[in-house]
DNA sequence: CTTGAACCTATAGTCGCTATAGCAATTACA
DNA sequence: TGTAATTGCTATAGCGACTATAGGTTCAAG
């Protein structure tokens, strides 16, 4: 019915001490306890922990996950509230994944044009990286 | 000929303190001193601290970084190794769009089914992320 | 009922910076 | 050349997001 957070550590890849963490942080419930004061978690609790930890994983900074469960947890509340912080969001989201094809594209150019056959010194990896022309001339 | 630390931050954009603490770790060499003690970079320095800002920005965790800079040291051990690096962070980068484009795709649902005046019914905001197959398989 | 694994709190440490304080050197301009 | 303003120096502290350790308690399998 209900699990230790040793279980919920394991099921959802976030470690004892940062559930402990998370908690302190308001990012997660104070769960129940049992009788010895041990903490013991819910379904619920999984998802939501699963969806800080994916959102940790995809480099989602953490007041944007604040912000996302916020939305989630307010499924009642008045539509526009939530309608500017999910279109904010989403806008984060959006250049997030236009920065990152951005990358795809240029490691995908990188690692095409390396054999591994060749000496270090004409690697187009190395030389890919110390070349201002490949900025999006922010610098 | 050659430049201060505030000149080769402003031409790499690696802020100053933080050109100091990469000193002291060890990133780049210990540079030559004016007589009053001021450090005074070369061309060479330029080359490397650009090479470390371009690979951060690019999302390479920092021993990756060290790997690279060794391996650059050793211009004619084969370029396999470079490759590796490199595409291991494009794996890692695809898999984080594809898991964006989930999250993107709740959220423009919530947007458009929103119409600012009545309450979100089914939100899925957690759901997004709840697929555990798009991970590494970590956990 | 015992014993070992898992849990508890509290605190300190890590990484990769970033900020602050207090002072010295350099540079621009009058 | 004098003198401010700017930039530099070291040392230390702080931050965010964890992670590890110590010293003790509870739980659950046999």
């Amino acid at each position: 019915m209900d699990f230790s957070i040793g279980d919920l550590s394991r099921r959802t890849g976030v470690k004892v001490p940062t559930i402990r963490y998370y908690e302190k942080e308001g990012l997660i419930e104070e769960p129940i306890r049992t009788e010895g004061n041990q903490r013991r978690y819910t379904e619920r609790d999984l998802e939501r922990l699963t969806f800080i930890r994916h959102g940790r994983d995809l480099g989602l900074p953490m007041p944007a996950i604040r912000e996302l469960l916020d939305l989630s947890a307010h499924p009642d509340a008045p539509c526009a509230d939530a309608d500017r912080i999910a279109s904010e969001q989403l806008q984060n989201i959006r250049m997030r994944i236009v920065q990152l094809q951005s990358l795809e594209a240029e490691l995908t150019r990188i690692t095409q044009s390396c054999t591994g056959t060749h000496a270090i010194a004409d690697c187009n990896v190395l030389k890919a990286f110390g070349d201002h022309g490949l900025c999006k001339g922010e610098h």
